[in-house]
DNA sequence: CCCGATTCCTGTAGGC
DNA sequence: TGCCTACAGGAATCGG
């Protein structure tokens, strides 16, 4: 399930052989996504050249010299390059065919991504417009987190997963980083002082970016653009860890249902 | 405005 | 072995 982590190493995977390459032609089979593939994708892509490819939030962009496809991966996707005449398999929606040598093909069974095109500013997409700050940027700080949870009554964690407050932090770096800041997730975001927000979002900085040293976390969907899984899963403290011992404490790992999300914590360590 | 619940979808795992 | 059900989750949207 990708979350910031894995798009970007989707991302870095994926953009040395997309940049400066000209796009031969655009295959899509399979329209309904999380919002329909827009029909004229095809017609306004092919003979194009891709420019960059860059990631906001969960979305990867891909820049032509006609419009931005956006790219969201939801739960399932991946994209992964393969020899043209490779027959699709299962759940492989959409060919963007480059320079007539590699087929880059977005494969997603459960069909929560998406894939649309625009010919503006990207980030001025309804999508992209209500994000909040990239985490592992400097607009991402305890004071900034700590001023935007005045207030409120909300847990903690679902509040973290709110991608209008940060974005690309999802259900297993949110339980991950609260167990290293020592925060229970059920805590009120308004009831927790600078100085445990500064831990914290140091906390979120910290596990992504351990995450995409590893190559990502692969639990059962992720697989980078060569179709290799991510390593971060054995790093993981207490995501998908219930019963077994806390690293710190070795009383069990708790798993409990916050916000229709599973969440794992140690009730020893966080409070 | 705030926040919890619902919704989309399919593969996988567990029970019988 | 096979059938059935529960569950996983990103994020928009709905409802109170």
């Amino acid at each position: 399930m990708p979350e910031l982590p894995e798009v970007e190493i989707t991302r870095r995977g994926i953009a040395p052989r997309l940049t400066n390459a000209k796009i031969t032609s655009v295959t899509i089979r399979e329209h309904r996504l999380r919002w329909p593939v827009p029909a004229n994708m095809a017609k306004h892509l092919a003979g194009c050249t891709i420019n960059s490819v860059n990631r906001r939030a969960k979305y990867l962009l891909v820049k032509t010299d006609n419009g931005t496809i956006i790219i969201h991966l939801g739960m399932s996707g991946t994209l992964r390059f393969v020899k043209p005449g490779t027959a699709p398999k299962k759940h492989d929606h959409v060919d963007i065919e480059i320079n007539s040598d590699y087929i880059l093909r977005y494969n997603d069974p459960r069909r929560f991504g998406c894939l649309l095109r625009t010919d503006d500013n990207p980030l001025s997409h309804p999508l992209l417009t209500r994000l909040g700050p990239e985490p592992l940027s400097s607009a991402f700080t305890g004071h900034y987190l700590h001023t935007v949870s005045k207030g409120r009554r909300i847990a903690i964690k679902p509040h973290l997963m709110n991608a209008a407050i940060v974005v690309g932090v999802g259900n297993i770096y949110a339980s991950e980083s609260l167990f290293r800041a020592g925060i229970h997730p059920k805590r009120a975001a308004g009831r927790i002082s600078l100085e445990r927000m500064m831990h914290l979002t140091e906390a979120v900085k910290l596990v992504l970016q351990e995450s995409i040293h590893h190559g990502g976390t692969t639990l059962r969907d992720f697989y980078n653009g060569e179709g290799k899984p991510g390593y971060f899963s054995n790093e993981l403290n207490v995501y998908d860890r219930q019963d077994e011992a806390c690293i710190k404490c070795r009383q069990p790992i708790r798993q409990i249902t916050l916000g229709q999300r599973s969440t794992f914590y140690c009730p020893n360590c966080q409070r």
